[in-house]
DNA sequence: TCAAGCTGTGAATGGTGGTTCACTATTTCG
DNA sequence: CGAAATAGTGAACCACCATTCACAGCTTGA
């Protein structure tokens, strides 16, 4: 044989299938899951249908990644918030309004992660979503209880209701989500958790 | 002209256009949406593919009218609920469990009314659904926030919130759903609303 | 009984969008 | 340069399903 892949081709080979996932991310946080087809991804990238199939070996495969990466990005934002000081109550409130004020400021993607029909590895995916975030409002819940500042309550149970309720008033075009709703929200969040400085008369 | 519809005719189309909806909706709830084809529903009827269109003019539209009757016994339930006796916390705690408790005894019909990935009309009847519940719940916190049993509140957030909560620790497979769940979930209700009964030390 | 007009049929149609694959272009190194 | 091997292409392919439609079989009232 007399090619190998050399270290310029792998580098262009990289930023390829790089393009190909800020392609598919971008479709994914303007038009979301339904604009994100093989062909408009593979426009949006620059490259040919085919070669999106180089680098991802379904379709699939590519929308878990841009999940992932998305996923990361968030569940990161929320554990710094988490690792405020601050009492468990105000750790779990920076979590909380963390989450809402970063969907409140990009909805489309926010429907796309939590809430848009998606096929079922993707929806797999989005579970392990909502359980990161789950698992970091339990953390925090789970000290308070042992520290005896929170109430005795199932951690993990209250977290998922707090990440429902959050998911809800977001997304949800139950509520005409404004600035305040958060503020709001972080108030409900309190006062679910029993905490002693909850908004409780 | 010589032929008219006759009563018994009319019958037989009566009964007809209620086994179509009778098998949509024994797939909805068995199958979920994505076992729900036209080929399926007309075969569980026992009827041609081409009858369905007889009297329903899309799957779409089918599919609503499964969805509605669905969700009218589901919200006629919760209602009964609301107006039981007691304080205002406790009405609220009685809509949850009863809303948990029939999620609960029927799980795969839960999550294609919640949460399932649908097309468009369907998701804006799921839309309505959620809203439903969520005015239940809403006009009780109101109530309770006018008499004063409540702290100040917005009652549509807060309302909009613990469905989330609730559908979330019902269908999300983030947790261990058991029947202590509905009693964890009627705590936390209690405790989001700061309601003073609350289980708050 | 019979013509007219309806209900019921299910194979054929058509649109959509992921996936493939025969082909071209590029790269490597003797 | 040129043979070998890989990267990249995009039109064709295919599976899936809602939807249609020409037709068969009933039903009606004269």
């Amino acid at each position: 044989m007399v090619y190998r892949r050399t270290p310029r081709i792998q580098a262009r080979m990289d930023s390829q299938r790089a393009a190909i996932l800020d392609a598919a991310v971008e479709l994914l946080a303007t038009r979301g899951y339904a604009g994100c087809s093989v062909a408009a991804v593979a426009d949006g990238a620059g490259v040919a249908t085919g070669s999106v199939y180089r680098y991802f070996g379904s379709k699939a495969e590519l929308v878990v990644e841009v999940f992932r990466q998305l996923v990361t990005r968030e569940v990161e934002a929320v554990e710094r918030a988490a690792q405020q000081p601050g009492s468990t109550g105000e750790r779990v409130v920076a979590v909380v309004d963390t989450f809402a004020a970063r969907a409140l400021k990009a909805p489309r993607l926010a429907y796309a992660l939590l809430a848009e029909p998606v096929d079922a590895p993707v929806e797999a995916e989005r579970i392990v979503f909502r359980r990161a975030f789950r698992d970091v409002i339990a953390a925090r819940i789970g000290e308070g209880v042992r520290d005896g500042t929170l109430p005795p309550q199932q951690a993990p149970l209250t977290a998922a209701a707090i990440v429902g309720a959050v998911a809800e008033v977001m997304i949800g075009p139950l509520t005409s989500g404004g600035e305040d709703a958060v503020d709001e929200l972080s108030t409900f969040t309190l006062r679910s958790l029993g905490a002693f400085d909850a908004g409780n008369p």
